[in-house]
DNA sequence: CTATCTGCAAATAATTTGCATGTAC
DNA sequence: GTACATGCAAATTATTTGCAGATAG
């Protein structure tokens, strides 16, 4: 059998930029993590993500137009994503379980959700709108 | 201005593809394609599915655990997704729309929403039962 | 004709993996 | 001391791109 995961410095390390990052990709946490130990290595990063994912203790997010990132909020959410800047925010939905309640279809167990909102954030919409306004 | 897109054999034999698979990759649109046609080339499979998706005649769909795939159906629907042979299902939710009217959050625009469900399919839950009989 | 499209091959870029060494416990 | 973890580099794989020649309209 397995032994029980190990605690490494690195582990910490990932955890960490986990916190301090938004919705970070691998590469965003390894650039972070690389900073400050140089010789923390992409495998390491990408391991250590992987396993923090099967183990439950992040959620590996999988967005469109963009690589895996990873959320250390285990709380059922979902997220946004700004298709102007690519900002990912997350979106607590009011009712989370039951969307997935209303949607059970013949034999398919369902077990997870993920939902993802496109759209454009506050800040992307008032920039456009405030170019449009100088091109009148 | 950009011209009008033209007609041509690629383009027709990957839309094609498109109806007889079941929300194929792009890697598995291009074996499709590439038995019939032993120059049709991974560049263009990719280039054509990327326009039809900007075009709006397919929808481009990223679930997790898996490279990008393509769908015809436009219709607004989310997918399922058994996490054990794989298989993506349509999922018509009873009322798509007013998903995203519920998740409306500060400033943040929603014009589009992508649902996934991950579970068992009907076939993968009969054969574990079958199994765990067995070992009985 | 000519702008768009395609084939091909090379370039990117994310992610995985093998293996020798390091280290948590 | 031993099993798990890391560093490094090479391998894999999806996707993109540059460019010269083909072709739809």
């Amino acid at each position: 059998m397995a032994g029980a995961p190990r605690n490494t410095r690195q582990k910490q390390a990932v955890y960490d930029a986990l916190t301090c990052l938004d919705h970070p990709t691998a590469t965003q946490v390894y650039d972070y993590v690389h900073a400050e130990y140089p010789t923390l290595s992409r495998g390491t990063v990408f391991r250590v993500l992987g396993g923090f994912a099967a183990g439950g203790q992040v959620r590996k997010v999988t967005l469109a137009d963009s690589d895996a990132r990873y959320d250390p909020t285990l709380a059922p959410h979902g997220h946004g994503r700004c298709r102007v800047c690519g900002k990912v925010f997350d979106v607590f939905l009011p009712d989370f379980d039951s969307i997935a309640r209303d949607a059970v279809c013949g034999g398919f167990r369902i077990d997870g959700c993920e939902v993802e909102f496109t759209g454009v954030c506050d800040m992307c919409s008032q920039k456009t709108m405030r170019e449009n306004a100088n091109e009148e």
